[in-house]
RNA sequence: GCCCCCAUCGUCUAGUCUGGCCUAGGACACAGGCUUUUCAAGUCUGCGACACGGGUUCAAAUCCCGUUGGGGGUACCA
């Protein structure tokens, strides 16, 4: 049997950090077995799904390079692949349950389930549904329909007994049925709830091993007598850990970034960020660290799942982010920065500084904020800043002063700047540091930069005397 | 409250299934050194954990039970 598995997302809010982790181990899953990725778009929620926010879950799944083999956008055999459009598919499931008396009409309205909550709760009951409508004969039931009553389908659970099933990542499960509530399977505006869209669709597209998050293992047993009700084998149960906040609740935008369009915008690689959502969780034999896709897909199981809830840990983030910018060539890291910045200056300028600030860059959106001084005027420079802690005004004016004619008349190119300033400092009967730090600030504005005569070469002598003419100007 | 899941350095983890090779290994972060024109990068060293209590066993991070802690679920949301 080929393997075949799926991540299906709801298409709120921003795309979801939690989806592409948990869309990168089916993805990988299905390659490692030789079998397919599907994506399905679960939008039966009408209030809170939205074109905009399946579009952005395309393009960052995408961007991400977690691409599927059958999906809404590229069909498939086992179409359509977006739950709104095959709403009538679930009606005659939901009515099939009802006439093999698995599942019954249920008339009650939402005041009267909170009526009912309320008392429970008084009580010091675990809030469910009382089952009125399963324990009324079923012609009261559809007589109150027939009167124009608003009706849902409920799903009939077993009184007693338990549900057993194996899960991957953390053996047998067990659940008493006296604690699962008979849910709604068929909302009354006639759509499906998540569990039986979710389930049908699964048995329909021949879903093998629902990976999932672990946040669904309370429900996997309503799942579990849906696919008996129905006749079905189950799929492999495989439940996932939620990524966490610091604080180790389950990870939200308010304590962490969540949305992958926020990482695209710092400037995180895309290959950086799989690779960190893979060790979260998983790990490569031998503790090696930085791997792509293809070491994934050989070594990757989803036995070896951890348990535990990992915490999002962005600076380990950035770190990773770093082995991924420095093994970039500077062709490509010049292309990449385009969409931060770069692509509105000079290209060959910009091809220049890119070795410059390779190892400088966290991520790529520093590219401004680290390059500036390259493009356009300097404020005039502070004198405190100039002459820096150990320096007097005049000690540095003499320095500049005596760098300044050098500077005119050297040959214009990294190693001959350097030797030609050091010979200055020499002359000057000063640390090459003590002449190159303040000609670093008069020239970039700024104490930490890319080596000084490296920069200065990229420069150009006109602005970089003018500069130091400049710096000169407010020592005096 | 009830149900379920989880538990190795601050964080990600190896080791747990198949008990001895573990005076618990690696990575991030942190601290210090080296390098050095600054900042990075690189490199070296250091700091730092088997949650607790019982059992089983010649032997437990590894198996069992309990406690504690954390998390999730408890919707006509997914």
């Amino acid at each position: 049997m080929t393997v075949r598995v799926r991540v299906a997302p709801s298409p709120t809010g921003d795309p979801h950090v939690g989806t592409a982790y948990v869309a990168l181990f089916n993805r990988t899953w299905a390659r490692r077995n030789g079998g397919q990725f599907l994506l399905r778009i679960e939008d039966t929620d009408r209030v809170r799904s939205n074109a905009e926010s399946e579009k952005m879950i395309f393009e960052s799944l995408r961007w991400l390079g977690l691409t599927w083999d059958e999906g809404p956008d590229i069909g498939g055999p086992c179409g359509p692949y977006r739950q709104s459009e095959r709403v009538a598919i679930y009606l005659e499931h939901a009515k099939s349950l009802v006439a093999s008396g698995a599942a019954y009409y249920c008339t009650c309205t939402a005041e009267r389930l909170e009526g009912v909550r309320k008392a429970q709760d008084a009580a010091k009951l675990s809030p469910r549904y009382d089952r009125r409508c399963r324990d009324l004969p079923a012609s009261e039931v559809q007589k109150q329909i027939d009167a124009g009553a608003k009706w849902v389908i409920r799903m009939k659970v077993p009184a007693e007994g338990e549900c057993r099933f194996r899960d991957v990542v953390r053996g047998e499960v067990v659940f008493a049925w006296d604690q699962i509530d008979d849910q709604v399977l068929l909302k009354s505006d006639g759509w499906p709830t998540y569990h039986l869209a979710n389930v049908v669709d699964d048995r329909l597209m021949g879903i093998t091993h629902v990976i999932r998050a672990e946040e669904w293992i309370s429900s996997t047993p309503k799942h579990i007598r849906l696919y008996e009700a129905f006749g079905w084998t189950p799929p492999v149960w495989c439940h996932v850990p939620l990524l966490r906040n610091k604080d180790r609740s389950k990870i939200s935008k308010r304590k962490n970034p969540t949305s992958l369009n926020w990482y695209r915008d710092q400037g995180y690689l895309p290959e950086a960020m799989v690779n960190f959502l893979a060790l979260m969780g998983f790990s490569m034999p031998g503790g090696v660290e930085v791997f792509g896709p293809a070491d994934m897909d050989r070594e990757f199981s989803i036995e070896k799942i951890n348990a535990g809830g990992p915490v999002f840990d962005l600076q380990k983030l950035d770190w990773m982010n770093g082995q991924y910018l420095r093994k970039l060539s500077p062709d490509e890291l010049a292309t990449r920065l385009g969409p931060f910045g770069a692509a509105g200056h000079d290209a060959a300028t910009v091809r220049r500084i890119v070795p410059l600030i390779q190892d400088r860059l966290r991520v790529l959106s520093d590219w401004t904020e680290l390059t500036a001084f390259f493009f356009g005027d300097l404020a005039a420079p502070d004198p405190a800043l100039l002459a820096g802690k150990k320096q007097t005004p005049a000690q540095v004016r003499d320095l500049l002063s005596r760098a300044r004619p050098v500077l005119a008349a050297a040959e214009w190119t990294d190693a001959a700047l350097e030797a030609s300033l050091r010979e200055v400092a020499a002359a000057a009967g000063v640390k090459p540091g003590d002449l190159f730090m303040p000609l670093r600030v008069a020239v970039t504005g700024r104490t930490n930069t890319p080596p000084l005569t490296a920069t200065l070469e990229v420069l150009g002598r006109d602005r970089s005397l003018a500069r130091v003419d400049a710096a000169l100007a407010c020592l005096a």
